[in-house]
DNA sequence: AAATAATTTTAGCTCTGTCTAATATTACGA
DNA sequence: TCGTAATATTAGACAGAGCTAAAATTATTT
């Protein structure tokens, strides 16, 4: 109450609270989950824990985690939006690629306003998803229900349609374009297997993909109506 | 020769380089003339002018200020080129008005790539002036040989058109563009008072506008042809 | 040519955000 | 449950970029 934030945080503090933002399930982030996703210091990562708590931002226990406070979540989610929007707009306007627009939009984030956002959304025809199927928060932070799971949580012969790929790195999102799996694609699930982790699924083209555990991580799949 | 410049200078030392092309006409920059420009005291300009020179960016004689060398300058030019690319952007695709455009693009600038650059000029069609008329600088730093000059500078009688408004201010533009004066705008000089600075001139509607000596800098005209 | 005004520079702080090395705590496996 | 491995924190540095106050230099004016 009271205590209106005014400033905007800085680009390395809207970093990290998207950090915990996506490294805590439901409870708290850690250190070094945090530190591994942004590529900094472990160190650093306490450092900033106790200063998010200063801020306001996050709740932080030494050697438990931090979580972020109703304040934090907002500040990610907004960035979050702005985020996936920019996505959306280097994608069908630019002409960028699937794999490169994360990168660009990473730091386009931090550098855009409220205003641009919203006529952003607007030019867009306000995208309920970006190109990776990622839902993007309504700008009042609001996001849909998530209805879809892991294709390593599956079970064999069940048919899904990708909704979404979670995964940064341009060199997997080459490759996973390559084959085809992106949103939209039908998949019929052969075998999860126990022992390693490899999930085996043909296309609609019986075409069919052996996935290792990270991959079969990191595309996320809906029950095919 | 040899010290390939790989790293971008971060925003602070582009904004300085910047400030030091605007301010500089053909000689040196002088430490207020920046400090003003971006408001910051002189003492942070000296210390700038110090690492500009460190970095191989400027060259830097204490009390008798700072010029650009041939990388500072072509780092510069390539802000001014964001810089005016985004502002024609955000007028013609994201409906921005016109007074507006100048504070967003100043943070975009610097959060935007080469690759980024490119494409949003081909989007654009690449325009050679930006909203204000300003020329943008090609892409190797080509800029067209200016040839205009302030309505303060012109005589009594010329017949003129607006080519350029100079000014960031958002209550001076939002002014101007009421009464009209924007690039395009055709002008009769009636007066060039020697007293004050004050300029009379005649739009085409016949509209009378009576311009301070700020003001009268800030337009610049070329012949009618 | 002095005296005063304006501009610059220096010195010393501060804050943000990062790092490494050393130490502490927690978790896990035998 | 005890010892090792994995995680976290603390301590101490450092670079970037800003500030104020004091000192120095240059410019202007009488």
């Amino acid at each position: 109450m009271g205590n209106l934030a005014v400033t905007e945080p800085s680009a390395s503090v809207g970093d990290y609270l998207k950090a915990v933002w996506e490294t805590a399930g439901s409870g708290a982030a850690s250190t070094k989950g945090v530190a591994d996703r942004l590529s900094v210091s472990s160190a650093s990562v306490t450092n900033m824990f106790a200063r998010l708590q200063g801020m306001g931002l996050a709740l932080y226990e030494p050697y438990r985690g931090a979580s972020l406070t109703r304040r934090g979540r907002a500040e990610a989610l907004r960035l979050v939006r702005r985020h996936r929007l920019i996505e959306t707009f280097l994608l069908e306007h630019l002409g960028y690629s699937w794999e490169d627009v994360h990168e660009e939009a990473e730091r386009l984030e931090h550098a855009v306003s409220d205003e641009f956002t919203e006529r952003l959304a607007e030019l867009l025809g306000h995208p309920e998803r970006d190109p990776h199927g990622a839902p993007i928060p309504a700008s009042d932070g609001a996001l849909p229900p998530e209805d879809s799971r892991p294709l390593s949580g599956t079970q064999a012969g069940g048919r899904f349609v990708v909704s979404r790929v979670e995964n940064r790195d341009p060199a997997v999102l080459t490759y996973l374009r390559g084959l085809g799996l992106v949103p939209g694609r039908a998949l019929r699930v052969r075998e999860v297997r126990a022992l390693d982790g490899v999930v085996t699924a043909e296309d609609e083209d019986g075409v069919s993909h052996a996935l290792g555990a990270p991959l079969a991580r990191s595309i996320l799949v809906r029950h095919r109506a």
